[in-house]
DNA sequence: TATAGATCATCAGTATAGCTGACTATCCTT
DNA sequence: AAGGATAGTCAGCTATACTGATGATCTATA
């Protein structure tokens, strides 16, 4: 525990759970910016290329983020030509999102950076303390979903 | 795994780090209500209590949020009567923070409901993953400070 | 077939958290 | 006494994400 720090919070799950979310923001961030791309922009590809073809609604269900801010994600992916909207001929309601070229290239290039962001970012836990911590996340962010 | 969310983010760090964070807050949120404050402030009356006295540049070093957060923060507790600045004998650009006799109350109360939150929401991991996710958690925090 | 209700994408406006930079008051060092 | 550092405050900015309204489209049902 460095510097700063409370031995009072030591064990507050929600102080806990904050900051270490913003460290990996902090190292996750600097990984991506080659790529021209943050991390919730990336997590967009990642689902784009996992589940295809996939409607902006159905993306902004998958993130778990409101339908508003998806516009707003793919206006920013689009803009830099990384995806294309497409309205879908089966239900005209909905845009259709797909990875183009450059799309699927970002991914790769940017989804190895966030792999190695996260190897270092678990390190000091060790492997099996490590692969608990994921499994315990895993399991606390199914269990209350929906 | 419930509806929404997607396989592919399963294993991601970011994602699931986020999500988790905003379900403890989910319930975190209404437990606090009836005491009239946030989890935010009931992290800035933990320290208080904890170490004593404190200034507000202190607190907000402990807490890990920002100076002019910190402002704002002890604008809201002073205004609910929770707790009183006091300018520093010893060095008089510094704000003693103290909590009232009300602060001390409500820190009770409040604590008392949070620790029963987290109990809760760490039930799904058991007693001996939920240690585990706990001590990871409180490694990663520390591993990277300052 | 006509109509009512639901769904999808978008946009404008709003709220919140957190920051930077400027300012004042105070302290410390020399 | 003077220069530089520190503590608190404030105004203003940015990022994120929400609500509510709108238009287009689909679905169900009378």
């Amino acid at each position: 525990m460095a510097a700063g720090q409370s031995e009072a919070l030591a064990s507050r799950l929600g102080y806990l759970l904050k900051h270490v979310q913003q460290q990996l923001a902090a190292v996750a961030g600097p990984a991506m910016a080659p790529y021209g791309i943050d991390g919730r922009q990336l997590a967009v590809l990642t689902v784009l290329a996992a589940e295809h073809p996939l409607a902006q609604h159905d993306a902004a269900g998958r993130l778990g983020v409101d339908r508003t801010t998806m516009v707003t994600l793919i206006d920013e992916l689009e803009a830099n030509g990384l995806v294309e909207r497409h309205r879908s001929v089966e239900d005209r309601r909905k845009n259709i999102v797909r990875l183009t070229k450059a799309g699927q290239r970002c991914l790769d290039g940017a989804g190895r950076a966030r792999d190695e962001v996260e190897r270092e970012f678990l390190a000091p836990l060790g492997d099996e303390l490590g692969q608990q911590f994921v499994r315990a996340l895993q399991i606390l962010a199914g269990a209350r979903q929906g």
